[in-house]
DNA sequence: ATTAGGG
DNA sequence: CCCTAAT
């Protein structure tokens, strides 16, 4: 089961008396005409009834309601997610160096906001289809109250939100008459026409007898449950922070309860104060809300699930990204530690029901989320991908490890590198190590190679990604799709007859930007502490690799025009092209540090002005 | 241990 | 990226 937050008005004020109040009587709230908010805590059992609250479920969302009022929503959750205190600066910061002179940057920016969006909501979907019924629950009730309002008594609702657009939220949910009109609506209608109404909205046929599901699955339809959650998971969220997470491990699966945070916070994150209003400022509650946008649809499409079951993806393991933006983000909370929240949570409960749940997941995309559960020998041990410190160099190390087991004839250089791998990783040897070791026989090509075929792929699509107004997120996505699991590693003979690893982590947008950052902060040169600050999360990416990079990137960014017409034909998608707002900014901290490369110097001030971005530097300081 | 520079 | 010299 799950705990569902519903809102009805809003009024911090009132509110906890409100919440006990509605919590036994959900369908009435009558006593708060405009302003005064409930919250309404409902928990929906099995497939779909709605129980009251008890006192202990009811959670404390005042300050959301706060929040709310005032806010764009997205300061909210953000804020609440990443403890980061020069956050804020840091954003308008990037935004500026974005939007500083490119044109194309900004297009590219656009596009990269509706990637974002999408990768989101596709991963929502099939977090969603990890979830059996619990969080589905929370969603579905929502919908009862909002979605059906949409079929019945649309009109209303709708120029009340345009009305008021104060607040999305309470807006949302706020009159429980619409609430009522939606039930009754739906609840005039015979199984038989519930049928036919399914029918209408997914295009197929149902057996389900029951109209209660009948009814959430219609609303559903017709309502876009993506937004829904998201409202849901928000404000769970910030029952999380309060005291949610006591009541997760009570009530739920608490490591769904997580996740569901996870996806909110992201999405959230993402800048979806449209986002919300979308759903219900959308007169048409039509299922057509999906293809709004064709990468949209993409991605929501591109397995034939029927559109019933494609509902009920929303809920689904967050990416590895997700778990690790938010781990840096905690990590920078705690000063830089690599601390990973999820871990402990995962693995404190491993109730039957969680260890069943995984399942569920299987192929959602090519790389499963779970396998890990079993992998270590099939004993059973569950150790969730989330403690997953790190792979890469390590892994790299351990490698050698085995290889030199396996095939002796790489010694040579092994040997140190094994040290390091012991030393370095050697305790936190996760499972997938764990799988490696088993599958050991693998040839020194061994690296999945279907594998980096994905991740090549998802790298593809991030390539587009541009740095947008939620930077830090945003940057986070960009940054663990580049350490997202496999490394390219490549094997290059050396002289002494030893071969050595080389492997190749091209970098994001979002490295570059804070490496970038970093320097204008610290001054290049000062690679450790940037490390320590702007890539401690990365485990990769040593204070050498920042320097080399940084070092590249003065020279293109002196450069920059001759280049275009080599690369033309040779390679298009090799690298990705830093944005020349970026290089400008580049050669403008250089230029200020007094770090012009000598030789590139005299042409630097060839055809261009970087002279007049000092706002840029403004924030940092 | 970190940094700079060459390869 | 890797390696190494220098600090």
């Amino acid at each position: 089961m799950e705990t569902t937050v519903g809102i009805e008005g809003k009024d911090e004020a009132k509110f906890e008396e409100s919440v006990v109040k509605t919590s036994s009587a959900p369908s009435s709230s009558p006593k708060h005409i405009a302003d005064p908010v409930v919250y309404k805590l409902v928990r929906v059992q099995g497939n779909g009834r709605l129980v009251p609250a008890t006192d202990d479920e009811v959670m404390e969302v005042a300050d959301l309601l706060e929040d709310d009022k005032g806010d764009t929503g997205q300061t909210v959750g953000c804020t609440s997610l990443d403890g980061l205190p020069s956050s804020k600066t840091q954003l308008n910061h990037i935004e500026g160096l974005l939007l500083s002179e490119n044109l194309e940057v900004d297009a590219e920016k656009s596009n990269a906001l509706l990637d974002t969006t999408v990768d989101l909501r596709k991963s929502d979907a099939q977090l969603e289809e990890i979830v059996p019924s619990s969080v589905l629950g929370s969603e579905d009730s929502y919908i009862t109250q909002s979605g059906s309002v949409g079929q019945c008594s649309e009109p209303p609702i709708g120029s009340v939100e345009s009305g008021t657009s104060t607040s999305a939220v309470s807006n949302t949910l706020k009159p429980d008459f619409s609430k009522l009109k939606g039930e009754i609506c739906l609840d005039k209608m015979s199984v038989k026409e519930l049928h036919e109404t399914f029918k209408a909205t997914f295009g197929r046929e149902t057996s389900v007898k029951d109209k209660q599901w009948l009814k959430r699955r219609i609303a559903m339809g017709l309502s876009n449950s993506c937004d829904v959650s998201t409202t849901t998971f928000v404000i769970e969220d910030n029952g999380v922070v309060k005291k949610g997470k006591q009541e997760s491990l009570k009530n739920v699966d608490s490591t769904l309860a997580d996740y569901d945070v996870v996806g909110a916070v992201s999405e959230y994150c993402r800048g979806s104060p449209s986002g919300q209003n979308d759903q219900i400022e959308n007169p048409l509650p039509l299922p057509a809300k999906r293809l709004r946008n064709p990468s949209l649809e993409h991605n929501c499409t591109n397995e034939d699930v029927p559109m019933e079951h494609r509902a009920e993806k929303r809920v689904r393991k967050p990416t590895r990204r997700y778990i690790e933006e938010l781990s840096e983000v905690e990590s920078r909370e705690y000063g830089g530690k690599l601390i990973y929240p999820f871990k402990t949570t995962e693995c404190d409960q491993s109730s039957p029901r969680t260890r069943a749940r995984p399942l569920l997941n299987v192929q959602s995309d090519g790389r499963s989320l779970v396998t890990r559960q079993d992998s270590l020998g099939g004993s059973g041990v569950q150790v969730p991908f989330v403690c997953r410190v790190r792979r890469s160099r390590p892994r790299e190390n351990f490698m050698a490890l085995m290889f030199q087991k396996v095939q002796p004839s790489g010694m040579g250089m092994t040997a140190k590198l094994v040290k390091r791998a012991i030393g370095v990783c050697g305790p936190q040897l996760d499972n997938e190590r764990g799988n490696k070791v088993g599958n050991a026989r693998l040839p020194p090509g061994w690296t999945q190679q279907p594998h980096i075929a994905e991740i090549e792929k998802e790298k593809q699509n991030l390539k587009r990604e541009a740095i947008e107004l939620d930077k830090d997120l945003e940057l986070k996505h960009v940054d663990s799709s580049g350490d997202n699991s496999d490394d390219n590693i490549v094997t290059v003979p050396t002289a002494n007859g030893g071969m050595r690893r080389k492997h190749h982590r091209p970098w994001t947008l979002g490295e570059v930007v804070k490496l970038v950052e970093g320097v204008a902060r610290y001054g290049a040169g000062r690679w450790s502490e940037i490390k320590r600050v702007a890539f401690a999360s990365y485990s990769y990416r040593t204070s050498v690799d920042l320097k080399d990079k940084w070092r590249n990137l003065l020279k293109a960014s002196f450069v920059h025009l001759p280049a275009e017409k080599g690369m033309q034909n040779s390679r298009k998608h090799a690298s990705m092209p830093i944005p020349a707002a970026i290089l400008l900014r580049v050669k403008e901290l250089a230029e200020m540090q007094a770090q012009v490369p000598p030789i590139l110097s005299s042409s630097k001030f060839a055809g261009h002005g970087g002279e007049r971005i000092q706002e840029t530097r403004a924030g940092y300081l």
